[in-house]
DNA sequence: GAAATGCGCGCG
DNA sequence: AAAGCGCGCGCATTTC
């Protein structure tokens, strides 16, 4: 097999690996047959002469090469570009008998749709486990017969779509998602026990040596009890709470603390105290550093694609819901440091790229977008642009920002359209596409049904309202969908991007305060954590200036990969510092 | 006793 | 300020 495939495709059956080098046609360059034991050998040979790895689920295999101390550097994601492909609009738009053709075999490899293996399962040695060995979930193809020809079907419908160059995108940064996600997990977020006790013991008092309430969650709980009169009142029990309140004359509707901020009464401010270091004593108390934590690293497993808009979800550890006070406890190696980066007003400046609205994108310009909407005349407040915005995004229909969408729909035309075209498309019953083409879920049968129980002439005024509350939803889940997608879409560019430039680095030298675990990647300076528009990278001190230069250029080339020569900003908020806190 | 559901709250 | 999008998780409660 020729050094030079453009993409190797790799496929188990047993105990035997096989790697097909294919050329940038698809023709077949050569087939290699090694033991599974020996796969991560052979990937790393391969690697080194470059090409673009196939395979059916990065979740399952690679993480037992990052374990092997194997790195690639791109591949393709069959799991998770079928998905893509099954579901995308731009197979059905033109019509053709190539389109349709490619759109109904997809559809046809069912075996395809199966779920990711959760890669916080599966032991990291074991390379392309037996299907369903252990009770876990059986997970796409994995025979190089099937793998094969499932590439080939992707290409194939990537090619008769009608926006071949933006599926192809789309399907090369989910890719290179799934091998950042693995990454990320095998590296590690560095993570300070002391700080994070630290922080635990001056907000809610000493650990308690035998379980049960550290003393100011106990403390406040007292407190509560004696102002409701009861000191036997349940504080946990929403509908007890509730009753407690009543009681007192406090007439909440819920025990929300949004609500309860409402209302004047003293038990008010110590509930909320109680409920706020409840909350951080139950999902990031020491519990969740025992569990979470190990070597000094905290590990999530990320689930790329997890969200319907394309967003990331995480399994275990709520790792994208980590507090803000306890950023203070990701702290870097020693002689480390951090690059933390995010995105200011991510998603309206994708909305003003996709829907080529030149005011917004005008109003985009610099550092705030919201400042500039003000400038422009449309609002008279910065605070007012926000939550407009938000609300045309959202789809607000009541109270302040209800009121002002209508505002920005006279200076943000286009960009409004956009927004108010998918909900429209979406109360109706249809799918509406991102940029790249991800496109929203059909609606549900039950969904279905209940517009159609409503349309029946005899349809009552319960069935009729049901239908139309129904409709809304949808309609603003499918006008959010286009833009939080989308913004989904330019984070992954930018993530592929950050990492592909950080791997051409030049390696630091050993000596140079390696850290304390990990793979051998994370010994130069890496990818640490995402979180929908925020990125941290973890480097030796001495080179953060050149990843806090590798992260804006990185920012600038996602910009164009998605939106050509579209003038909008993405202004970077960047701090180099060696704990994880923003700003 | 396990699984499903609702609530509430953390993050974007 | 109000309660409009997307998630995961812990607890209490309900259901099987």
């Amino acid at each position: 097999m020729s050094a030079a495939a453009a993409w190797t495709v790799v496929g188990v059956s047993g105990d035997t690996a096989t790697l097909v080098g294919l050329d940038a046609d698809g023709g077949e360059r050569g087939r290699d047959r090694v033991p599974l034991e020996t796969l991560a050998q052979r990937v790393a040979a391969r690697e080194a002469a470059g090409t673009r790895w196939v395979w059916s689920d990065t979740a399952r295999v690679y993480p037992a090469l990052l374990h092997a101390g194997v790195r690639v550097l791109r591949c393709r994601d069959l799991r998770l570009c079928h998905a893509i492909l099954r579901d995308t609009a731009l197979l059905d738009g033109d019509g053709s008998d190539a389109a349709a053709a490619a759109a109904a075999q997809l559809r046809a490899a069912a075996a395809w749709d199966a779920p990711a293996v959760d890669p916080g399962q599966a032991p990291p040695v074991a390379l392309f486990e037996l299907d369903g060995a252990a009770g876990r979930p059986a997970g796409p193809p994995q025979e190089i017969g099937e793998v094969l020809a499932e590439f080939a079907r992707q290409r194939a419908a990537v090619a008769a779509s009608t926006q071949p160059r933006r599926l192809d995108l789309l399907c090369a940064v989910e890719s290179a998602g799934a091998l950042v996600a693995a990454e990320m997990t095998a590296a590690g977020l560095p993570w300070d026990t002391a700080a994070h006790d630290a922080i635990l013991t001056e907000v809610l008092g000493a650990r308690p040596a035998g379980g049960g309430a550290p003393r100011r969650v106990a403390e406040t709980a007292a407190t509560v009890r004696a102002l409701l009169g009861d000191d036997k009142a349940s504080l946990d029990s929403p509908p007890k709470l509730l009753r407690s309140l009543h009681r007192v004359g406090v007439p909440a509707r819920t025990t929300a603390k949004w609500e309860l901020r409402e209302y004047d009464h003293p038990v008010i401010a110590p509930l909320l105290e109680y409920k706020a270091l409840m909350r951080l004593f139950t999902a990031n108390g020491w519990a969740w550093l025992a569990d979470w934590v190990r070597d000094g690293r905290f590990r999530p497993v990320y689930i790329p694609a997890g969200v319907v808009t394309g967003r990331w979800a995480s399994s275990g550890g709520g790792a994208l819901q980590i507090p803000r006070r306890l950023r203070a406890a990701v702290r870097a190696d020693p002689g480390w440091t951090f690059v933390v980066a995010d995105v200011a007003q991510l998603e309206p400046r994708v909305l003003a790229a996709m829907s080529g609205d030149t005011a917004l994108a005008a109003a985009a310009r610099g550092s705030d977008l919201y400042s500039g909407i003000v400038d422009s005349g449309a609002v008279a407040t910065r605070a007012e642009a926000k939550v407009a915005m938000l609300g045309a995004m959202y789809g607000a229909t009541t109270g302040e920002s209800g009121r002002l969408v209508p505002r920005l729909r006279r200076t943000y035309r286009r960009a409004m359209a956009l927004v108010d075209t998918a909900a429209r498309e979406g109360e109706r019953g249809g799918v509406v596409s991102t940029w790249l083409g991800r496109t929203s879920p059909a609606a549900s049968r039950g969904w279905r049904e209940v517009q159609s129980l409503a349309s029946d002439e005899n349809a009552g005024v319960v069935e009729r309202e049901r239908a139309r509350r129904a409709a809304g939803d949808r309609g603003r889940f499918t006008r959010n969908f286009v833009v939080q997608g989308t913004a989904a879409e330019w984070a992954l560019a930018w993530l592929a991007e950050v990492r592909l430039r950080l791997a051409a680095l030049a390696p630091v030298p050993v000596e140079d305060a390696a850290p304390r675990s990990g793979p051998a990647f994370s010994r130069t300076p890496h990818l640490a954590f995402f979180l929908h528009d925020e990125l941290i990278v973890h480097t030796p001190a001495a080179r953060a200036d050149e990843v806090d230069r590798i992260v804006r250029d990185a920012a600038a080339a996602a910009a164009s990969l998605l939106f050509g020569d579209f003038p909008i900003d993405f202004p970077l908020d960047l701090h180099i510092s060696p704990t994880g806190e923003k700003g």
